[in-house]
This record gives C-alpha cells, structure tokens and sequence, in this order.
DNA sequence: TTGACTCGGATAACTGTTGTCCGAATAGAA
DNA sequence: TTCTATTCGGACAACAGTTATCCGAGTCAA
C-alpha cells in the first residue's frame, strides 16, 4: 500500500502558494523543490480539477489558491491527489465459491468491509483536522526567519 | 491508494481457520473462496512468516491458527499481508533546491509527516480494536445456519 | 496585432502488485 | 526402513498503477 508521492508535492505548494500573494508558476514550483516540472504540473491540474487552486494563463500566470489557509485541510489535497476511493475494495468472495451466500442475504456489509470502512473513516477524520494554516503556522515556528524571507524572494523573482 | 487484495483473502481464510479444528490445505481454502490457488498460497506464507499461522507438511498437512481467534487482531492480518511501512514516506523535499534547510536542522519531523504519521496511528489503531473473534462473532450471527454447517461439512470431506 | 508565455490533456518508461510454476521437505503407508 | 503421495516454500513471468515527459490549445500583456 502506498500513497502517491505527489500528496507532499502538493501540500508543499499549497503552503507556498498561500505565503505568495501573487500567481506562481509550476516551473517556480518545480524548480524551488527541485523536482520534475512535468509532473508536478499533472498534480496541480488535479489541484486544479478538485477546485483547490485557480489557474492563470497567460503572462505572469500561475496558480493562486481559491480560499484561504484556514478553509483548506490537508484531507481536501490527499482526495484531490491520490483519489477519494478508500484503500480496500471488497470482492464479494462471499458470493463465489461452492459454499456461496445467495446475493440477496449480502443486503448488510459483511463485518470485514465495516471494520475496514471505519478505519479508514478514522484516517480521513484525522486529516480532515488539520489545516493548511496549521502547516504554515508549525512551518513559521520551527523554519528559520532568513529562509522563509529569502524565499518568498526568490519566488518573486 | 491501494491495500492489496490478498487482505480480503486472509481475513476470510483465518476466519475459515478457527472455524475448522483440523489442518485446512491452501487447494481446499482456495478452491472454497473460488480464487487462485498459487496466489493464495503467496499469502498464507506471508502469514506464516508472521507467526500467524503454522504450517504442517506431508498428507494430512495444511493451516492452523497459532493463536485463539480473540488473540488475532485484524492490524495482524493486515501488516502480515500488506507490510508495516506507512502509506506516506517523506521524501525530505525541504532539504533539496535552491531554498533547501539545512540538513541539521531537520533533527524534527516535519508538520507534514506528523499529521500523516498520526493518521496512520489512528487507522491501526482502528484494526487493532477488532479481533477474527468479533469478524467470527458477527458472521455467525449475520449468515444461514445451514450455509455454516454445510460449509464445515465440505471442509472435513 | 503581435507575441511569447501559460496551462491542459495525451503519450511513454518504470516500479510495484498480481499471478504462476516447479523443487525441497515432510508425514504417513507399505 | 523405504517408498510414495502430498504438502509448503521460494524463485520466476505477466499485468497494472504510478511516475515522468512531451507538445499543442488557449490566454494575457504589451
Ligand atoms: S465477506 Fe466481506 S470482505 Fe469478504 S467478500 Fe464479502 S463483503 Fe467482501
Ligand atoms: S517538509 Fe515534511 S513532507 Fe516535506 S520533505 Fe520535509 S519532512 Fe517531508
């Protein structure tokens, strides 16, 4: 089981782009973290796509995020990201086999597919708690001040 | 995101298992749930590496459980099967491009990482909570007593 | 009007998962 | 004790999903 590893890509740019009043480019993103622009591009059309952030075209385009810090949780940028199907997915083996139950008494979820589906309730509830804003306040706390500075500079260059 | 399907097979088999009081063959679980035989038995070595069950050799061989079915957590059944790392694994982001932190100073989880981390505290957490006795407890109360028993009955032949 | 710059979706390479096979080891029967 | 039928175990391919990339359509500023 693995998560996409565009879900960091794009909670870093969320608190970049939340500290940068003006639109940013994926070529700026993709260069300040170092990664591949290409696809750091797919993710944010995924941001894009989820309403999360506004494109711009154009000259001196970008992208700007549609709300603010606090109206943005980390689960919002896991959904948009790595989708909003739960990580199991039920085969109904309970209906194949020679001791197969009759699909009309699998009206109730078996107790597997429940006790999955509350886990991972309890995993979505506890992203859903925190914020972008959350992010960017520890960031702020434990960053020191010059790189924070020199970089909101360098995003404006 | 995907869990591996094999997950779904395990619970069903351990269920199986307790329910059976001598050794099942991996042919007999499979050939019962109407799936592979050669990918199921990729599976219940996984549960054997993790001590879940044991296995025996030789004509009359097959699976047993190691434990009581109250002392089987479904987070067993699932690290065994689908590994004990993290969905989430940092990539260290902040420590690369133009606007990198320095290394010594990344002595602190991240707020990123932390939030992730606790997400997946909970959802174990949440699978720990649940044992096969409870999944036992609840099929015997949701399922026809007749499937029940004729299923036990097409095990011993 | 021009022009250059932006994102967007369609297109390949790669890693991880799924599925299969045959050999080593064992328990029971002869 | 020997033999054989039967079992599991780990090594070997096929598939899918993720990762990475490219170029064209659309747009804003000059
Ligand atoms: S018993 Fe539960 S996990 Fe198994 S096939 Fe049915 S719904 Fe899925
Ligand atoms: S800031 Fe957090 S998520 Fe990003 S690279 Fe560092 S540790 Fe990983």
């Amino acid at each position: 089981m693995k998560m996409s590893g565009g879900v960091e890509w794009g909670l870093h740019c969320c608190v970049v782009l939340s500290g940068a009043g003006a639109p940013v480019t994926a070529a700026k993103l993709a260069e300040l973290h170092d990664v591949s622009q290409s696809y750091l591009a797919k993710q944010l059309q995924l941001l894009s796509r989820a309403g999360l952030v506004r494109s711009t075209l154009g000259q001196s385009g970008g992208y700007v995020l549609t709300r603010a810090a606090n109206e943005i949780t980390v689960l919002d940028v896991v959904e948009a990201i790595d989708g909003v199907q739960p990580a199991f997915r039920c085969t109904e083996v309970r209906q194949r086999g020679p001791m197969a139950v009759p699909a009309e008494r699998c009206d109730t979820p078996c107790p597997i597919a429940r006790t999955m589906d509350s886990a991972d309730r309890a995993w979505r509830e506890s992203l859903r708690r925190v914020t972008i804003a959350d992010l960017i306040a520890d960031v702020n706390r434990t960053t020191p001040p010059e790189i924070l500075s020199g970089a909101r500079e360098w995003l404006r260059a």
